[in-house]
DNA sequence: AATCATTGTTACAAAATTGTTACAAAATTG
DNA sequence: CAATTTTGTAACAATTTTGTAACAATGATT
């Protein structure tokens, strides 16, 4: 399995330590730097999203991101920056979005995740095929190996189930009809409605916690979302 | 053709430099002030769009608005409040002045830019979707979803509720009569004429502000307007 | 064959939605 | 302004849609 891997420059080095620790709780592979020009020693291009501290040395976030934006193979990386606490800047806090994102010092580790795995959706990073697997936080889905795991653990789907599951992570945010859902994980196949009401109950159920992203629209469908 | 310019004027430093670092990378150019003041001293009409803290030194965000509006050259430029305050009131003000849009903080750096697309979009002409999104100020409508927002917050419509809603929103300006949007929103179900108006009634309520836009044209139908 | 996991179907309960009606309010018309 | 038409809307009823347990059918495995 390969892990998303999180570059996080800031100077102060506990809170460095801090996201370190829970990122990589929640799954990820984390690099951490005191400042700018220490990770301009990295290569960039191996990262899928950068946590930037604004205020920083002689370098800024700013700064340092800049150069990101311009190097071709870095162009396109995520980047979240956060800031520290000045009154005003509190206004900004709150909210999860996509693309990149703004944290405003002192956030809550909730809060950081939130906002990874909101920047990870909207870029489209976790549904790179390259390996088959499709993830959404710790859930994840390899497709070659047909397998599903929630952080590590393996959760047994049936057939249908994985198939079912793995369309709608793939469409995530878009709400399937039953017909939709019917075509690719029945290939065409036709039974009833029900048929894919019962599944995604029985699916549900296995799912813990992750089984409440799978969400109904009555009158529309089935849906995966965050 | 020139870049689209954006002014943006925020006595939050910090935030400017995150807008105009995210609305350069999305291709615009982009200009920042501190205080309206400052921003007075620059020429105003070549900006094709402003960006305006409502809460602002000595003379806020409307009062920079209303100069604006009633210098001939500058009369139609599209504005973008932002504000800590979510008031309804202030909402009300600035959208009296002619306020294209509103975001309230927190905003995400996603939301404006979407909030700035919607509204070039518009001052275009080009109203319309794209990728099944219809959207009026901070209402959305994504049709894949099939999810209705108000400023990112959900707004749960029924079925019926949000196919009579993305009709009117994409007739926007037209008045649809009860048979129009019989044939659109029941395929050509016959229900009773009243059942419209109820449905309708029912949406009003759930859209708040935005209801009010729902406009009834007696003896003629209904219709979406600004 | 016996056992087991998977899958589809059915039936009923629960939830959500939609439609209808009745009366009040508003708009229009004579 | 009174009469008439049209619309607003609360309240209720009917219908549709979904959740889910239970069971049956299928096919795989031992």
């Amino acid at each position: 399995m390969s892990k998303f891997r999180i570059l996080v420059v800031d100077d102060e080095e506990s809170l460095c330590e801090i996201l370190k620790f829970n990122l990589e709780r929640a799954g990820y592979d984390v690099t951490t730097k005191h400042s700018a020009e220490s990770a301009l020693a990295l290569n960039l291009a191996e990262f899928d999203l950068m946590i930037l501290d604004v205020m920083m040395g002689e370098l800024s976030g700013f700064g340092l991101a800049k150069i990101v934006r311009e190097r071709e193979d870095t162009a396109t990386t995520p980047i979240i920056f956060c800031s520290a606490l000045d009154g005003e800047n509190d206004k900004i806090t709150g909210l999860d979005i996509g693309a990149d994102d703004y944290i405003s010092k002192p956030f809550s580790v909730a809060e950081v995740l939130a906002r990874v795995r909101s920047v990870m959706r909207r870029s489209g990073r976790t549904q790179q095929t390259d390996e088959g697997i499709i993830t959404y936080n710790t859930l994840e889905l390899n497709t070659m190996r047909k397998r599903c795991t929630i952080a590590g653990e393996e959760i047994l789907l049936t057939r249908k189930e994985f198939e079912i599951l793995a369309l709608l992570l793939k469409s995530r945010g878009t709400i399937l009809s039953r017909e939709q859902i019917m075509q690719y994980a029945w290939s065409g196949e036709v039974v009833l409605d029900r048929t894919i009401d019962v599944n995604i109950t029985r699916m549900r159920k296995k799912l813990g916690e992750y089984g409440n992203n799978i969400i109904t629209r009555t009158g529309y469908g089935y849906g995966f979302e965050a």
